[in-house]
DNA sequence: ACTACCCGCGAAACCGCTTTCACGAATCAT
DNA sequence: ATGATTCGTGAAAGCGGTTTCGCGGGTAGT
C-alpha cells in the first residue's frame, strides 16, 4: 500500500465544502473568514493531517521562510565556539516565529562569490551576517532591500541593524577594576584590529587610562590576532620592553590564557606579581588555573537579539542596535 | 527606475529561440540537447544574468536542495565547540555539492515534535542527526525514505548510515600508552553512558586492561556527564576510594582538565604522581597547564564524512559507515 | 522503397499554494 | 425605496520551473 499521498488545499477544500481560497485564508489567519466555515476548514486540516507544503507557498507567496546565516570561514569558525552558540540562539528565536536557518559557511569576501549570488537571489528573507571585515557586501545587498542584520558592529553604521556586546563597556571596566587594584602599568592585547570589536575594545581601555589621569605608554598596547600563540609571544614582548608590567586586559580569554601561561613561566605569578584579566567568559576562563577573571558577555542572548532583530523588520517594524551588557566576573587571576 | 526583474525561462527561451522545455534541459545538464543550441542557451543565460530560482525548481521536481542538520539542544549545544564544527565542516561539503545546510536547534525527544513535523513535510531532501538518546524517531523516519545519515554511533545499528569517530580504538590507545608508562592503577571517567561514545571508549578501556592482563577494579570506572564539574568530582572518589591510583583516563578533555584541578590540590603532581589523558584534543587541551596528553578526533572530518554520505544516499549509491581514525597526541600531562 | 525506430525538441500539463478580481448578498445612507 | 458600500467568498490566474507526451524527420532494417 502505498502511504496516503500528503492532502493539497484541493482535499481540504472539498471536505470542508469551501474553496481552496478560503482555505488559504483560514490557514493564513486572515480574520475575515466566517467563523462557522473556518472552523469547518480546521477541523478538515486536522482530521487529515494536513501539512502545509511551504515550498509550494513560497513560490506562490515569494516569501521562503529562510533566514541565511552567514559566516566567514575565512576566520575561526572551527575551534571557536563562539559562532556555534550564537547561531543556536538565532536559530531557536527564528524557530519560534516559524521560520528556518540556513547555515552559510563559505568565504564571503568577494561581493560576487557564491554566497553573494544566493542572497541576491530572493531565495532568504534575510541574512544574519557575522562580523565583516569590509561593509561592501553589506551596503550592496541592503540596496536590493534584503532584511538584514549583523552580528557585531559594523565599520560604517550606516543605519543596518546589528547586535552587539558592549565591547567599549566591557573593555573599560576591566581596566577600570585593575587600576582599583592598584595596579599602575597595565597591557593590553588586542585582538586584530580590523575588526571594530577590537577596536572598541582598545578604545574603552584607553578610556578608562585617560580617567585614571594617564595616557599608556605606546608599548603597553599590542596588536594580537586572539590565538593562544598571540598571547603568549606579546607577553613575552610586554615583559621585555615593560618589566614593572603589573597588569593585562586581554581583548579575549585565549589571549588570557597565553598570556598567564608565559607570565608563569617567566616566574611572575599571577595574579600576585600581575594581574591578568580576559574577555568572553567563555569555557576555557572556567577552568583555567588560576581561574581567569573576565568580562562576560552572553552569547547565546547575542544571537537571540540578532534573530529578534530580523523578525522585527519582516514585520515591517523599525529597528534600532542592541548593545548588550557585560558583566565584570571576579574570579583568580585579577 | 525599476530593478530589472530576475529572467525567467521564458525570456532565456526567446532570446536563445528555443522552449522553455530545452532551456531546462540545457541547465540541467541533459546531454541530449544539441551543442549548438545548448549553447545559444548557455549564451543568453550569461547575458542576461539568469539564477535559477530553486524554489520554483523545488516545487517542481519535488526536490528542495535542502539538508536539516538536526542538533538535539537538551545536551550542551552551548558552550560546546563540538556541534559547531562538525555543522561547518558538514555545511561546506554540501554547499560544493549545491546543497544548502538548514539548521534546526531544537529539543529533539517527540516524535512527533516540531522537527519530526518539518522533516515528515517533505521540505528537505535529507536530514544529518546528531548523536540521540533514542531511535525511534529515527527508525521512524527510515521508514519515509528521507536519507538520513546519523553524526555518532546509532544504539541499534538497524543499517542507518552513520559517521563515527573510532572511540574503541581511541580509548584503547589511550589506557595502552597509560600502561606502557608503567601504570598499574588506571580509572576512567566516562561520559554519560547512556550515549553509544561513552560506552565505546569505556570498551576501548577495558579490552586494553584485558590485554594487559588484569581486571580493573570496579571502582576504578566512573560515570561522567563530560563536565568539568563532573571531572572534579569523580576525581576526588577515585582519590577517595583508590589512594594508589596512578592515572586516570577521562572521556574527554574538560573531564581531565577538572581531573588535573583536583589532583594538584590534593598535592599529586600531572604526570609524576598520576598521569591523565584526555579525548578530543580540543582548543583548551593545548593550553592547560600541563598541556594535556590526549586522542584527537578530527571533527571537521566527521562533518564532512555526514556530508559526503548524505551526497552519496542522494545519489542513489550505496553507503557503508565510515569510522574516522583517532591519534594519540602526547603532551605534558601523561 | 517501405516500415520500424530512434532522437531531438516543443506544447502543455503540472507542482501546491497565494492573491487578485469580481460577484451576489447584506448593510448603510439618503 | 434606491443607489452606494461593504463584506464574505469562489473562480481563476499566476509563481517559475520540471516533466510527460507526442510529433516530425532522419536512420536503420529487410
Amino acid at each position: 500500500m502505498v502511504p496516503a499521498a500528503r492532502p493539497t488545499y484541493a482535499v481540504i477544500a472539498k471536505t470542508a465544502g469551501v474553496s481552496e481560497a478560503t482555505v488559504s485564508r483560514v490557514l493564513n489567519g486572515d480574520e475575515s473568514v466566517h467563523p462557522e466555515r473556518a472552523r469547518r476548514v480546521q477541523e478538515a486540516v486536522e482530521n487529515l493531517g494536513y501539512k502545509k507544503n511551504r515550498v509550494a507557498a513560497a513560490l506562490a507567496s515569494g516569501r521562503s521562510g529562510l533566514i541565511a546565516v552567514v559566516i566567514d570561514d575565512d576566520l575561526s569558525v572551527f575551534s571557536d565556539p563562539f559562532w556555534g552558540t550564537v547561531t543556536s540562539g538565532v536559530s531557536r528565536v527564528l524557530m519560534e516565529n516559524g521560520l528556518q536557518t540556513v547555515l552559510m559557511v563559505s568565504p564571503v569576501g568577494s561581493v560576487d562569490g557564491g554566497v553573494a549570488h544566493y542572497l541576491r537571489s530572493g531565495e532568504v528573507d534575510g541574512a544574519i551576517f557575522f562580523a565583516l571585515h569590509s561593509d561592501v557586501l553589506i551596503t550592496n545587498l541592503k540596496k536590493l532591500g534584503l532584511p538584514l542584520v549583523i552580528t557585531g558592529t559594523p565599520h560604517s553604521t550606516a543605519d543596518i541593524p546589528f547586535v552587539d556586546t558592549d565591547n567599549f563597556g566591557g573593555a573599560h571596566s576591566a581596566t577600570k577594576y585593575l587600576m582599583s587594584q592598584g595596579c599602575k602599568k597595565v597591557g593590553i592585547i588586542t585582538g586584530d584590529i580590523g575588526t571594530t570589536a577590537a577596536k572598541q575594545r582598545l578604545d574603552g581601555y584607553l578610556q578608562a587610562y585617560r580617567e585614571g589621569g594617564h595616557v599608556p605608554s605606546k608599548g603597553l598596547i599590542c596588536e594580537g590576532d586572539y590565538s593562544f600563540e598571540s598571547g603568549k609571544e606579546h607577553t613575552r614582548e610586554l615583559l621585555a620592553t615593560h618589566p614593572d608590567i603589573d597588569a593585562i586586559f586581554a581583548s579575549n580569554d585565549l589571549m588570557a590564557l597565553g598570556a598567564i601561561a608565559v607570565l608563569e613561566e617567566a616566574g611572575r605569578s599571577v595574579p600576585e606579581h600581575v594581574r591578568v584579566i580576559g574577555f568572553d567568559d567563555s569555557l576555557i576562563a572556567q577552568t583555567s588555573r588560576p581561574a581567569l577573571t573576565t568580562i562576560r558577555q552572553d552569547v547565546v542572548a547575542l544571537g537571540e537579539a540578532a534573530g529578534t532583530l530580523m523578525i522585527a523588520q519582516l514585520n515591517g517594524q523599525d529597528v534600532e542596535p542592541i548593545i548588550l551588557p557585560t558583566e565584570l566576573v571576579i574570579r583568580a587571576s585579577a
